[in-house]
DNA sequence: TGTATTCTATTTGTCGACAAAAATTCAAGA
DNA sequence: TCTTGAATTTTTGTCGACAAATAGAATACA
């Protein structure tokens, strides 16, 4: 039972070596466990997750190919860092998705859409009510992906899962110091929205994903603002 | 020099056998010559790569991050199937691709961008003159490629990429019978593309990426019938 | 003849080991 | 003390081997 060298080793099946490691990191980095540029240590997962290197590495690779973390040929491989560069491409293809997906949830969706939605959207609220913010944050990008799922675009559903990953780690700053007012207006946004894609208004869908979308980009642009002010005070 | 159970083994720097592999799978994936839905055998190509199966398996990983090939846990890995069924999301995705990459390379191109991009251009035009389908494959998607760096979005270039590739698939099977009038009308299409992202017009680059868009779509739906009317007479 | 079951063969997932490359430490010289 | 270069340690990429899982063949039974 007690193995001081394995602490998460269980009895798998063949085969679920990788899976098993690339969902522990992947929501390690998104929840900034792992902390955006720092290194990843093969031997000591292996030994964390009482296996080999090898399905260790494989799950490293599928991380690089999301981008989640960066490999540096024959050196170290880091968690990818939060790139505030580039933040403003990010903001553009959120709104885009946010309005896509609302669209073609409206024109797409089937019965069962509007239940599985409204079901993800109550567990937002709760998460809210309870002021939980790793689960507001989860819970958050669950509802969207699943309207983007009502859309049945699985291109559009890529890249918006993509950008709702990402945003967890960019949200795990911004929820540190939330303004508590904010969370309730956005269950009140949620709502709207399930109302418009189950009338199948294409075009109020739409517009109701920008206006998500842009008061989420303002606030988290209010966030990077401050933080900019505090760091030229430093 | 003369291997007979390692064809394509040469000496290499350590670290690069997978990316060899993935670029020469990905290849033949795109340009059809592993047939979609046709198993891959790993030993068939560590043999033929003269290496072992580790980097094989790490660039098929890849492959599958991208969509390219499908594992079946514990069995065969498979060439990724052409999807007929999603047809309408690809195009719906793709037009929209055209559309936002055009708007934003209008918007933030820089001197250097508008050389390469009329350079792959003059690549695309001596393939449709060599009427070099495969060239005109490769280049017009090198062509749109660049537009979309041009943007500087790399969540839009990312996708774009990846529906430019899949494209390069069903392309192989349009340009196997094209009306050779078509490609020349492409070539004037993207000189007015060039002169309304240098002339930073938004809207007119927008605009010309959805008819670019519309054209292709249309050719290819059309060749889709035909081939669905040739399935039933037979 | 058709179906169920055991046996065999192929293929995949995982492992431990080794060598190449890079990072780090250490020593020597200015 | 600082720089340069050699030696050592650490880490990564690759390999060959083995065992689990599945597919296919062979056999038994109805």
């Amino acid at each position: 039972m007690t193995e001081k060298d394995a602490p998460e080793a269980v009895e798998r099946r063949r085969g679920s070596g990788a899976k098993l490691v690339y969902d522990a990191l992947r929501d390690e980095i998104l929840d900034l466990v792992l902390a955006p540029g720092s290194a990843i240590d093969e031997v000591e997962l292996a030994e964390r997750f009482g296996m080999s290197r090898t399905p260790i590495r494989e799950a490293l690779v599928r991380l690089a190919g999301e981008g989640l973390i960066e490999t540096l040929p024959n050196r170290s491989t880091l968690v990818a860092p939060i790139d505030f560069l580039n933040i403003h491409a990010y903001f553009d293809a959120l709104t885009l998705m946010y309005r896509v997906t609302g669209r073609l949830a409206a024109e797409h969706h089937k019965p069962g859409d509007i239940v599985r939605i409204t079901a993800l959207q109550a567990d937002f609220a709760r998460a809210v009510e309870a002021q939980d913010a790793l689960a507001m944050i989860a819970t958050n990008a669950a509802f969207h992906l699943a309207i983007a799922e009502a859309g049945r675009n699985p291109y559009f559903t890529a890249l918006f899962k993509r950008l709702l990953d990402e945003g967890r780690r960019i949200l795990r700053l911004y929820y540190q110091s939330y303004d508590d007012r904010l969370p309730h207006r956005f269950v009140g946004e949620h709502e709207e929205m399930i109302a418009a894609i189950a009338a199948r208004d294409l075009g109020l869908s739409e517009q109701l994903g920008r206006v998500h979308a842009d008061q989420i980009v303002e606030q988290v642009r209010k966030l990077l603002v401050r933080e900019e002010r505090l760091d030229l005070t430093l």
